[in-house]
RNA sequence: GGCCAGAUAGCUCAGUUGGUAGAGCAGCGGACUGAAAAUCCGCGUGUCGAGGGUUCGACUCCCCCUCUGGCCA
């Protein structure tokens, strides 16, 4: 008996419509499982589905300010919520987004240290590497925990602050990886990934950009700033925020920051077809051979069987 | 019609005195365990316009053809 089904795939590929059309076959309703379409405002540039749109309710979504800090536990605590609810109301749910690593969290066993991530002292490491540069903040890694320095590149500074904070959290990046090496799942789930001719899957996010700024991308990107998204820690990392950030500081004209959020935004695809790919239980859905409503028949029948 | 310049990776171009070619951008692949639309790592993907000749060997020299741009008629 499956409890939950995911839908994933690169951007713009079609995974919010399927998502609603299945839900509306076996009566369900939408849980999201994106990393920016959980800030509130942040409409356009994340390709939320309108509310006047949405054949059935959409979940997690617009749950936190632009300027607070989301992240994958979190994402984990609620979805899971949200999850067992529906498991207990004889419900299937429904996940449905592009960022892996959220649905990875809701339906693997991935345990998260325990403590809450301190932002100021997240700051006070991302200065301290603009101060030591990459090298030197790796160096402070190799000193305090040099299992999991072996682990990360010396360029990735991210993991490496990551890593350090988890250091003063008392837990190793290194020992915790090893624990998950081989993910076991803590639901009877199915994970459909979305994909297709990768030349119209790129034509199909260039037309969504240019959709975008016709919708009044800019001017929602304004709005956002004035409530100081500017110096918000993830929600001004989102593509199609930042370059226009960049663009109304007067950083690059607006024409060079439409042409970065479309190349960005087939780079980011690739990344997400590479982390479908890894996870062996995929079952794909080629939309060069599967109209919506195929897809969903094809899901359904998954489901019942 | 004549003269000149060019034709090399998807694009823009480089290529020494002949030794089967390399940059940027684009692209492709991968990693990923509390920022993930983030962050990081790796990879030239090529009938050197076609055909012939010289040479042990031609992207390179010679001939011829095709195409493109410019100039002159």
């Amino acid at each position: 008996m499956v409890q939950v089904i995911a839908i994933t795939g690169p951007t713009a590929s079609g995974k919010s419509a399927l998502a609603d059309e299945v839900a509306l076959r076996i009566g369900t309703d939408v849980i999201s499982a994106d990393a920016m379409q959980v800030y509130r405002g942040m409409d356009i540039g994340t390709a939320k589905t309108p509310m006047a749109q949405r054949a059935v309710p959409l979940q997690l979504v617009d749950i936190v300010d632009p300027d607070q800090a989301y992240s994958a536990a979190l994402y984990q605590r609620d979805a899971r919520d949200l999850i067992d609810n529906h498991i207990e109301k004889g419900k299937l749910a429904i996940l449905c987004g592009g960022t892996g690593l959220y649905i990875q969290a809701a339906l693997e066993d991935m345990r998260f240290p325990q403590g809450e991530v301190d932002d100021a002292r997240r700051t006070r490491y991302n200065d301290m590497a603009e101060s030591l540069g990459a090298a030197g903040i790796y160096q402070l890694l190799v000193e305090r925990d040099p299992l999991s320095a072996e682990q990360i590149h010396p360029n990735n500074v991210r993991r490496v602050i990551r890593a350090l904070e988890m250091t003063d959290e008392g837990v190793s990046y290194a020992q915790q990886r090893s624990g998950f090496a081989q993910p076991t799942p803590v639901y009877s789930s199915l994970t459909f990934a979305l994909t297709m001719d990768r030349g119209a899957l790129y034509e199909r996010i260039d037309r969504r950009v240019d959709a975008m700024m016709n919708q009044g991308l800019v001017d929602e990107v304004s709005a956002l700033i004035e409530h100081g998204m500017s110096d918000a820690l993830t929600s001004r990392q989102a593509i199609g925020y930042k370059e226009i950030i960049d663009a109304l500081s007067g950083l690059t004209s607006m024409e060079e920051a439409v042409a970065l959020i479309k190349q960005r935004s087939r780079r980011y695809a690739k990344r997400q077809l590479s982390w479908c790919r890894r996870n062996p239980r995929t079952i794909w859905i080629d939309m060069d051979a599967y109209s919506l409503d195929q897809a969903a028949s094809f899901i359904v029948e998954r489901i019942g069987a």
